[in-house]
DNA sequence: CCGATCTTACACCGATCGGTCAAGGATCGG
DNA sequence: CCGATCCTTGACCGATCGGTGTAAGATCGG
């Protein structure tokens, strides 16, 4: 019963795994996970070899942890931004979906990392997979619950399918994140978003 | 004056160099240009190493020669798809988004290779990411000049804003070419087509 | 029929990949 | 203060990467 877990005598770790999860996760993001080596992880993370393995297993265990974080971290402060209480919810949607859009069309934007990974994945492995699996799904139910009490408000033509809607949002804000990449200018990305509000609204 | 390319002597290719480019950009389309060894080139292509080099160059040109090659297969008959004549825009763009959503929800997908190039270029190589703004402005094209001639027959809301809206369908497609990938339903993309173009229609 | 010149198959190259191992300090409990 | 135990550094491993050189075979012009 371990009621207090018996540290063992050594010293302590000389950097934070959360920290360093987290400087992992930015890698991933840029580079992706084939185009991210282990020598580029020791030296942005500041943390020797034998000491990544240790705490994560291996490249791929601190990808994994890595999406995992990210859904923790960015999908969920996306789904906070969505359910703001203060402002309705299209409005919400419409803030949501113009910060990325603005983000992804700086030229500072290296994608998602969900998407990124999705467009790398190979089909066999089921645990990266999954995981996609789980952070899109994630994003369509935030989606989802919006555009709901969206449509309860009025705020949507009373046509729209909040199902299906999400899945457009889901795809689209993909695609943004995709063509953030190689966007010359932030305003390609607005006016797109700008088309999708049109759409929605009655 | 090369009335007539003189021919050296010589025995002629063993193999057919376009149907050899088709093959390879089949390869990258589904495993990325990263993950698509040279061995795989070799055994895919039945053609030896030193051939696929003297014909294409490198790897990266034989990867510049099939978004090239991409582009004016698949991207081009998108764009025809969306033109033609015995029906009406919104009908052909209705064909057209149907038909992607069903190919990329069948689980047989491997995504856009625009796409897939998207997410996994560096953006220091400016020749990929030329010819890939290229291709997404092909595609870009296409689509506006059917929603402007669908918004001159009347079908779809006069507020569209034809430029923006081609924008909001090229983010649109990369995403489900994307979601694609790991989908598990038809459906899902038939149903997120269908929110757009509601979002479209009158 | 011959020799020049092409194509092909295949061994080989250095570099880099992800992953492991051994040695040396540092730091704890007692 | 001591020894057990952990952390860190850095060399090292086999495999594979993209790319090249070489030798042998095939096919042409003359």
């Amino acid at each position: 019963m371990p009621h207090e877990a018996h540290r063992p005598p050594g010293p302590p770790k000389q950097f934070d795994p959360e920290r360093s999860l987290q400087r992992a996760r930015d890698l991933f993001w840029r580079r992706g996970f084939d185009g991210t080596a282990l020598s580029e992880l020791e030296s942005e993370l500041g943390v020797g070899r034998k000491s990544l393995y240790d705490t994560f297993g291996n490249k791929r265990a601190l990808y994994l942890a890595s999406l995992a974080q990210y859904q923790d971290s960015v999908i969920a402060s996306i789904g906070e931004g969505l359910e703001r209480p203060g402002s309705s919810p299209l409005t919400n949607l419409e803030r949501v979906l113009t910060k990325l859009a603005r983000h992804h069309g700086s030229g500072e934007s290296s994608g998602c990392l969900l998407g990124v990974g999705l467009a790398q994945a190979r089909r066999e492995d089921a645990e990266v997979v999954a995981s996609l699996r789980r952070g899109l799904a994630r994003l369509e139910d935030a989606f989802e619950r919006t555009l709901r009490r969206a449509l309860d408000a009025g705020e949507l033509r009373p046509t729209v399918r909040s199902r299906d809607a999400a899945r457009q949002l889901v795809a689209f804000v993909q695609g943004i994140a995709l063509l953030g990449r190689i966007a010359d200018s932030p305003t390609e990305l607005t006016g797109a978003v700008n088309a999708v509000l049109d759409g929605l609204r009655p």
